[in-house]
DNA sequence: TTTATATATTCTTTTTTAGCGATTTGTAAA
DNA sequence: TTTACAAATCGCTAAAAAAGAATATATAAA
């Protein structure tokens, strides 16, 4: 029940969920993830790690940079479900596809408000 | 969007989940639900609405009963998807193999904390 | 039309969640 | 070994959610 409720409450806020739809296109850093999003990094951090524990992202450490990306849902058939039906679920919603729009300006190296 | 969000939202939360799981076996009043639940009636009350709000559960009146049942799902796809899979999902989950055993038990004209 | 009863709603309190700024931690470059 | 920088954590505030008691609404029976 514990792991099912985790995964609800994960995707129950719009910031996690366009993480969750960013993240089908490839993997991200925390500070690209924040610039696309506008907010702050401690705020994208803390969402993160919350879809961390839900099982349905994976974050993979590289130099000063964390990678984040889709997780294999592998411990988790609830996160693996969501995850596979995220891929085609919302893709119509405006929100989304405005992210989609100015996903491929957004690059590690070009963010400028760095903490 | 926002229709995903209020699905994600009315499923985080344990009582919820019990509500669906519940109404998976029979059709159920509120005085019966509060009372398999051990919550107070207008608690029930609140719980119901937003699941109805996110098109889980559908309320029928009857006299001064209102049976809730699962939704269709027609009116969202979010939803529907979300009742076939919670039909065979949490099924070995203690709490829910306890309230399956106090169910049959449950009968509306039985209720003595009437409010 | 009174009375009883099931449900919905309102009010209030407590807990949880989302957000940001500031600080800390860990790594890489100078 | 400083310095720089990405990410995580801490501390705090504001908003949202969950709970029950009390009240209102609606229907059925007397």
């Amino acid at each position: 029940m514990k792991t099912f409720i985790k995964v609800m409450k994960a995707l129950s806020d719009t910031n996690r969920v366009k993480m969750m739809k960013m993240l089908q296109h490839r993997p991200m850093c925390v500070c690209e993830i924040k610039e696309a999003l506008g907010i702050a990094q401690s705020t994208a951090s803390k969402h993160l790690k919350l879809l961390e524990d839900a099982d349905l992202v994976r974050g993979f450490k590289d130099g000063l940079w964390v990678n984040y990306s889709l997780s294999d849902g592998r411990s988790s058939p609830f996160a693996a479900n969501m995850i596979g039906n995220l891929k085609h679920w919302l893709e119509n919603e405006s929100e989304i596809k405005e992210l989609n729009k100015i996903l491929p300006g957004i690059d590690r190296h070009d963010i400028v408000g760095k903490v």
